[in-house]
DNA sequence: TTGAAAGCGCTAACAA
DNA sequence: TTGTTAGCGCTTTCAA
């Protein structure tokens, strides 16, 4: 490998190895448009003995094409955040993309320097935006410059988006715990913060209110709280619940998400409260650990998610790349049963 | 703003609707050189007219500069990880600098993958590796292209590196807990798995028999037990540890992450201990979560060492970025005293 | 199937 | 302080 200088080896010394013209190196590497078997060995001899990577700024300027695809979220820490994000990453670097990280989780400044400044052009050939809700401004923009976009697990209006049905899946856990007889079931669901820019808290708790009425429960005030999705917020507003007098008590609690069940968890032991025993628990999202906790949920499938979003982008870069359109499949789900859900004790 | 021209708007249209040479532009957009007020003026205001923002590619192609950062990390979903991550894409951005994540989460190829084809050459104009311990090849290949890089949490020779003094956090917990009168304290260590890439867990294991032998009392491999830095690890060696015949069970456990420590809390109350009653526990990392867990721990600071290990870069980049250089000064921590320690009871 | 050559849009050296 | 201009390294059209 040739080394030290500067800018790297170029397309013409792979060329003139090789014994043909630049022009047939890019094609033979690309592999856009014909070229000769023969040919396309000793291109491929050259590039690998010269160390030749291709310089992704001329191949950009000339092509209109970056390589690059930007991911919009806003929050990295969080466990369906990180992992959409590792899945996409993954899926991308495969196809020789790069990934360019886009947080949102600083101040409001930082959303529109990402919109219009990073974004807006040149630097990527496309967008995936993570439970984001688009203004009109922001997807008139994308719209304008033609770069594809999908969204994952957020309601993006005329965007193919990626998400589980979140009514369905607040439903599958509700109907479970109505399936163990229980008659009191409390939500944990989000408060009105978390639902600014992200519709499924609201989902969530039409799938357990539907739940409920469909089995002739009354899905009354006292039985709802509301949390911020972190374990801390799931912990205060189980709590809440918990914390009335025993007659009006939950004798089991539907978290929206699992890392606030986790703190529902910790609140019922904290009370003296018996998991399952005295109250069942269960969540959504099957996180890296419900099963150390034993909490029951309904799995989704991040990763899997940030990977099928970059298929349906890369069958619009990458016209060679034209499986069955998956676009609009429902995305699965999955009841996990554990030890946080039994029959209540009589 | 001009839209849908696929291309955007060029710098000549700039120059044109501002009366000047595309040079010009080109100066008082970037900052380099020098442009009279006046000029300055007509290029900013003709600029935000047509809505223009400069063409990546171009610009890396001509001047060498991507202005784009690869940070390559182990992990995602880790909170460490995330962390410096955040820090790190917030201080760039705001600098006017893309991120170019790769996270090596996958399989091996993938880590050759990123150092071969995509860090190589011309994608980014640093590199920050974070608890990354990187060979001698990867190391040549980022010396031979010139690009500077640095470490964040993972010793890399010769290359400057951000790094809170393991052994010293990990006495400075342990001599907390010695402080309390604790003679038998175990420790939660990191796995020889987690030790390859990194060698943190071992200097942690150092600072913790350093306090004990500082104290007279004897770091015995009975109260040693590892992990693999995840809760559920910890869950599992704080069961060993506390499972122990009651003259060998330890009054004290110092995990050498919180995560651990939360594991440990978490198996210590299901065994009927009271954390601090039976056992005391400690951590390193002031973990989001610690504050909830009531977990004593020394803290340390990712989202700074990102922020910082980007101001490292920034001056090297930038040479008009030049303050003090604050390079090698050691990264603070600092012992959060929570519920979780205490004297053990006689 | 191949090559020649015209850009892609910008930066930076040089000249003025 | 400003403008002219020669590339940066590649892709792609066109012609052969």
């Amino acid at each position: 490998m040739t080394i030290g200088t500067g800018r790297g080896v170029s397309i013409a010394e792979v060329a003139r190895l090789a014994g043909v013209s630049t022009a047939t190196v890019s094609r033979a590497l690309s592999g856009r448009g014909h070229v000769s078997e023969a040919a396309r060995e000793r291109v491929l001899q050259a590039a690998r003995e010269l160390g030749y990577v291709v310089s992704q700024a001329a191949s950009s300027l000339a092509s209109g094409r970056t390589r690059n695809v930007g991911i919009v979220l806003p929050f990295l820490g969080r466990w369906y955040f990180s992992s959409v994000l590792e899945g996409a990453q993954q899926r991308l670097m495969h196809a020789g993309y790069d990934v360019t990280l886009y947080n949102l989780a600083g101040h409001d400044g930082e959303r529109a320097m990402v919109f219009e400044q990073f974004l807006l052009r040149q630097r990527v050939d496309a967008v995936i935006a993570v439970a984001l809700e688009l203004t009109d401004a922001e997807l008139g923009s994308l719209r304008a410059i033609g770069k594809p976009h999908v969204g994952v697990g957020g309601p993006i209006p005329g965007v193919p988006t990626l998400m589980i049905d979140d009514v369905a899946v607040a439903r599958l856990a509700t109907e479970h715990l109505i399936g163990l007889d229980h008659r009191r079931i409390g939500i944990i669901g989000g408060d009105r913060a978390s639902d600014l820019d992200f519709h499924m808290p609201d989902k969530r708790l039409r799938g357990w209110q539907q739940a409920l009425a469909d089995a002739g429960l009354d899905p009354e005030p006292g039985l709802i709280a509301q949390a911020d999705f972190t374990v801390q917020g799931g912990y205060a507003a189980a709590k809440q619940l918990l914390g009335a007098p025993r007659r009006d008590r939950p004798t089991a609690i539907f978290a929206a998400s699992d890392e606030m069940a986790f703190g529902a968890m910790l609140a019922a032991r904290d009370l003296g409260l018996d998991v399952p025993g005295d109250v069942s628990i269960a969540g959504v999202d099957d996180h890296d650990l419900a099963e150390f906790f034993g909490l029951t949920t309904v799995a989704q499938f991040p990763r899997t998610q940030g990977a099928r979003a970059v298929d349906i982008l890369l069958m619009q870069l990458e016209p060679s790349v034209d499986e069955a359109a998956p676009a609009d499949t429902p995305l699965p789900y999955e009841l996990r049963v554990r030890r946080s859900t039994a029959r209540p004790r009589t």
